[in-house]
DNA sequence: TTTATGATTCGATAATTCTGGAATATAGGA
DNA sequence: TCCTATATTCCAGAATTATCGAATCATAAA
């Protein structure tokens, strides 16, 4: 993963609404929602959403895709999984010694 | 690890140059750098540097401790970490199904 | 006490991001 | 065609963040 690009994603992901947005579309799973129903499932103007959405997108974290009049969005684990990728790898660089610290516990509890 | 302190980590590495402070530190591993020297390593005037690495600090993402006249900063993984846990968390809110696709490689390549 | 060095804080400007009303697409139905 | 529903784009003001010169603080040495 690219710096600039991961810098995208941590700013996107920075901002309490579109983390919101990220957890909701992750728990939409891969039926995803139509952005509408996220907007108003969280209480934002539809507009004001769109760019929550076009930041999420831009940065990889949300893939779209026009379903009628629909817009339906989904989360992209891959990215995320990118992104965690990357953050590892600053501990890793030369210190492998520091990368042991770095083992997170991903059962779902 | 709570919802806005998870943000104020984002947004603290979600710019370029602290990034590079944070991989600077990760670097320098358990002794630490002091500010001065982050900041002439970096070709970033000292009191701009001063801002960033408060902003690390107060994230939770560096530690600080003065020595004399020198701050020395560190890394702190343990942070990182966390952090890194609250995002898979995101993906596993009653969608376990999901995580496995989170699996990361932590092998130092 | 005076001076020098390392670091932070203050204050002001520039730049960016956030937000939402209004206008504009886009697609389907009457 | 006309109307409605869904979504995005445009635009402007508010809020926040970024940057850095100057002043101040903190420590140590002369």
């Amino acid at each position: 993963m690219e710096n600039n690009i991961a810098v995208a994603a941590l700013s996107a992901l920075a901002h309490g609404g579109r983390l919101a947005v990220f957890r909701l579309l992750v728990q939409a799973g891969l039926e995803g929602l139509p952005a509408g129903e996220i907007a108003r499932s969280l209480g934002v103007p539809a507009n004001t959403m769109s760019t929550h959405l076009a930041i999420l997108s831009h940065a990889g974290l949300a893939t779209f895709e026009r379903h009628s009049r629909f817009v339906v969005y989904r989360a992209n684990i891959d990215s995320l999984r990118e992104l965690m990728v990357f953050l590892a790898k600053d501990c890793c660089q030369g210190r492998e010694d520091l990368c042991g610290q770095l083992i997170i516990d991903l059962s779902c509890s």
